[in-house]
RNA sequence: GGUCCCGUGGCCGAGUGGCUAGGCAAGGGUCUGCAAAACCCUCUACAGCGGUUCGAAUCCGCUCGGGACCUCCA
């Protein structure tokens, strides 16, 4: 790939787009990127806004790997139950698991290590169904607590962290760079608050300044707890992804991402432990993925109006949203969630979803119109193999040029589905598909696939197989009877058997070789 | 109060000084027993005002409108 693109992200640093270079190379002389991206915390089921940032973290992934890099990708899962005020520290608001116990969804559950186990469980469902790359890593918090306390201890040695009746805090004035994320670096201001806008902002009286932020929390209420050398208690939200990261990654890395609420405070405090710890920079480069909004508005817990990725892939019977047209296809999704750029709010509408899936269909028809192609198509002109392959060749290389350019989706998309019409129109064509033709369109499919996720292979397509739908068998039975009508020029018979198939919720197309059909 | 982002055709969304992205929808057509699908054609926009420039959606200023963070949240 002598020509690779060079790949820029926008730097939440400097807020400039720069070029994101691996630091390290391995023994092959591979660029090697070390790549951190925050995940959720596992007190309920991950909504659509959560799959947005780890769908940018998944493109950040598979654009290097594209681009020839090895890229070492680190994703957590938060299963600490932390306080929902954890930002000033102190000690206010609730536990997040242990709320989620109490609730009405959380009496299915024994405690709130059980309820952790059922949410990550049915994240990496979700992750998958998603088409989302599995992290080289995927480190728990509970199973770093050890790392934690010693990075505590670290911290009080070099004089940066003390003890209270209450817990161990991060002092902040102790670490000059503190703000460099943020922009927010006001002792005053952000002791003042929202000024009045929010809450009252309760302190910990022996805290030593407003912002310092709480490193260990001694409770003995708490539902999980771990003995340490500042007695019973909990580490603090920031702590685990900073330990985990260096632990997994180096003191520096290049590249750690999130969700835009996680800039402040929690990587701007991951910054000044990790800074302070090590003396090193932390990571190199950072980028935030900007909120989703449904229909407009703002998606948040407190509104209670998230839709979870079951919400919209489940039947209406396991719990799908019909109001949202579920069950949708999940690369559907998929391809809705990432055709806005990360850097901008994206707004998720039932109108763009529905579009979203008819654009999928453009894949699922290209693949299938190159795998019927490849078992039994003619030799073909090769000089009309060579036009495709060019063709397919510069729309892959616009495709991988836009992920580049600050992964610019919209833009590669839209190349991406060039390619995938362009391979529809060869194959409607009265010669079609040759063999050699369909297996440089299935090489194109495949890349693009890589790149973006949309097309399906990963997932093997054979559940889409009609013979796996249920009603495949009456279908087919209806549809022979059609046929059949249609022969005998009955034409009212043919149409009445119509009205059946379509009352199943089934479309049916007449093309040349048969009927054929699908879902609505 | 502080910090920041954005206003593009019916809708979604690219495009950072000249060469009409793309998708969906809509209208017309071809094809079809009818339909669906497919294919072809049509729809030339950049919130408003002013400025810079030979030339601005693109740069500058102002106005209007929307949104985010500084609470929970990806």
């Amino acid at each position: 790939m002598p020509d690779a693109p060079s790949f820029r992200l926008r730097n939440t640093l400097t807020r400039e787009v720069e070029p994101l270079v691996p630091s390290q190379t391995d023994a092959d002389g591979t660029p090697v990127l070390r790549f951190y991206s925050c995940g959720p915390t596992v007190y309920s089921y991950a909504h659509v806004g959560n799959f947005r940032t780890f769908l940018t973290a998944d493109l950040v992934v598979r654009t290097g790997r594209a681009l020839g890099w090895r890229v070492d990708y680190v994703s957590n899962v938060t299963d600490v139950g932390h306080l929902t005020e954890d930002d000033v520290a102190d000690g206010g608001g609730e536990d997040k698991m242990a709320r989620a116990l109490a609730s009405k969804e959380g009496e299915a559950f024994a405690n709130v290590w059980d309820l952790a186990r059922h949410y990550t469980d049915a994240l990496l469902s979700d992750w998958r169904s998603l088409g989302l790359i599995e992290p080289n890593v995927r480190p728990r918090a509970t199973e770093h607590v050890r790392e934690q306390i010693r990075a505590v201890e670290g911290l009080m040695e070099r004089g940066h962290a003390y003890e209270t009746e209450d817990g161990v805090y991060f002092h902040v004035p102790s670490f000059p760079d503190y703000g460099k994320l943020s922009g927010n670096s006001d002792a005053e201001r952000l002791a003042a608050g929202a000024a009045g806008a929010s809450r009252e902002v309760v302190q910990d009286e022996s805290k030593r300044d407003p912002r310092d932020f709480a490193l260990w929390k001694k409770d003995p209420g708490h539902l999980m707890q771990w003995f340490s050398p500042f007695g019973w208690g909990f580490p603090g939200w920031h702590l685990e992804c900073s330990v985990m990261a260096q632990k997994y990654l180096g003191e520096t890395i290049d590249l750690h991402g999130g969700g835009e609420d996680l800039t402040f405070p929690h990587h701007e405090c991951e910054i000044a432990q990790a800074e302070a710890l090590t003396g090193e920079p932390f990571a190199r480069m950072w980028i935030h993925t900007r909120f989703l909004q449904v229909e407009g508005e703002k998606m948040s817990k407190s509104k209670g109006n998230f839709l979870t990725v079951r919400d919209l892939t489940a039947t209406p019977e396991e719990g799908g949203r019909e109001d949202w047209g579920a069950p949708v296809d999940p690369l559907a999704l998929r391809l809705l969630l990432i055709s806005g750029q990360y850097g901008k709010p994206f707004n998720l509408t039932k109108k763009a979803l529905a579009d979203a899936a008819k654009n999928r269909q453009r894949y699922a028809e290209a693949l299938e119109a190159v795998r019927e192609a490849g078992e039994s198509g003619p030799a073909g002109d090769p000089e009309i193999t060579e036009g495709l392959r060019e063709t397919l060749d510069d729309a892959y290389a616009d495709a991988l040029d836009g992920m580049a350019d600050d992964l610019n989706t919209p833009v590669a998309l839209a190349a991406a589905l060039r390619g995938a019409n362009t391979i529809l129109s060869v194959a409607r064509q009265p010669d079609g598909l040759s063999a050699p033709a369909a297996q440089a369109a299935m090489e194109y499919l495949q890349r693009v696939d890589d790149l973006l996720g949309i097309v399906g292979l990963a997932a093997d397509g054979a559940d889409e197989d009609d013979s796996a739908d249920p009603l495949a068998e009456e279908i087919d039975a209806l549809l022979a009877a059609r046929q059949q009508a249609r022969e005998d020029k009955d034409w009212a018979r043919a149409d009445a058997l119509r009205d059946e198939i379509d009352a199943l919720g089934i479309v049916v197309m007449d093309t040349p070789s048969g009927p054929t059909w699908r879902r609505k």
